[in-house]
DNA sequence: CGCCGGATCTGACAGATGTCATGCCTGATC
DNA sequence: GATCAGGCATGACATCTGTCAGATCCGGCG
């Protein structure tokens, strides 16, 4: 019998999943979480055959979540469950002790079967997205050109910026313009974009 | 029984929610679609009593599935489940003809409910975001300032955007203006964000 | 030790952006 | 038939952005 843990923040698909799941003769679901810190304590005291992992949840995202678990109950592992197949996440995922890597857009009958690979100690990679991951290799920006971009994501101008991060104005305009650069796009709002697309945030 | 036509272009959402409603004992899904265009050819061959139709589909969106679902077979009860609960989207949805609205973060026992209500002829909408819509109002934007700031959305440039449009650089910018200033916003990256936020483009 | 890459800063400059005033045309409303 | 909102446009202005050339510090590496 196979011991899940399901962490995903929507109420509706974490239970739908546990319905498709508990289909599975040799499943059962032992516990929920909806957010990355519940999984954690959720891993740490259920001990779980497989954590079912989704990246986008409040409070401690999917990675930050599975990097905690495989450090303090590695004995689980994590199946990472998500909506995007954002090449940067697959990476992080995988460096964060992850044992599988699931998009969402996959046939259903293929999440038990995924899971059961990973119960059985493979490692699960979607086969396109592995590509997609050698493809566009690992991020090319620095700690401090990933900070700006995540703040101009949301529309924020340099002095907005600037103010977050404790630095100077031109600092801030020559780390986006070597972002902008090195995202081969033409303004801060497309190189957010792109970095965000390749999962480089 | 009550007969359901399920729309996510999730294929394992999709699996799941058909696993979920499955169990119920007066449900049975006899259709499913991965796209809105298979959402209105499976609606009108298949006359379920309930269509789950979600919003961010490829093709044709959950919307403009429902306008046409609810043109061609207007028997057909459809009940949108999406992600986001933009407010926009709400009015957007019962405008083009939905019977309800409920958003994915909703507890799992609660869908079967909204489904047989709707199917009994209710109208089923989630109160906090029925609030939430009359509170922000309809969108305060003209179809030209829509149309800028969905260019805007992908970083686009001013003269990309008047291309696009075929309009010149300085009615587009007078456009993007017109737009941040109805938005509350300082540029044009966070109009388009908050524009989006509330289901406006 | 010397070199190099990353983080930090300054100053200067061209081009893009946001704002404003102003105008014209059209269709709806009173 | 006057008024008004929306679509479309121009020109001018101040500010913001993106780029480039330098410059200083620091930690690692041969």
């Amino acid at each position: 019998m196979i011991r899940l843990l399901l962490a995903e923040d929507q109420h509706l698909v974490r239970g739908a999943l546990s319905a498709l799941l508990g289909l599975e003769a040799d499943m059962t679901v032992v516990a929920e979480a909806a957010n990355g810190a519940e999984a954690v304590t959720a891993a740490v005291e259920h001990r779980p055959d497989v954590a079912l992992v989704d990246i986008e949840m409040p409070v401690l995202s999917g990675i930050d979540a599975t990097a905690e678990i495989h450090r303090q109950v590695p004995e689980v592992r994590v199946l990472i469950l998500t909506t995007f197949g954002r090449p940067g996440y697959l990476r992080r995922a995988m460096d964060a002790g992850a044992r599988g890597f699931v998009v969402k857009d996959t046939p259903a009958a293929d999440l038990a079967a995924a899971v059961r690979r990973v119960a059985a100690g493979e490692i699960v990679l979607d086969p396109s997205l592995a590509v997609a991951s050698l493809g566009s290799g690992p991020s090319p920006l620095t700690d401090r050109e990933r900070d700006v971009l995540r703040a101009a994501l949301g529309g924020a101008s340099v002095a907005d910026i600037a103010a977050a991060l404790a630095l100077s104005a031109g600092t801030v305009r020559n780390y986006l313009s070597s972002a902008i650069g090195k995202t081969a796009a033409r303004n801060r709002t497309e190189a957010a974009r792109t970095a965000q697309h390749n999962g480089w945030l």
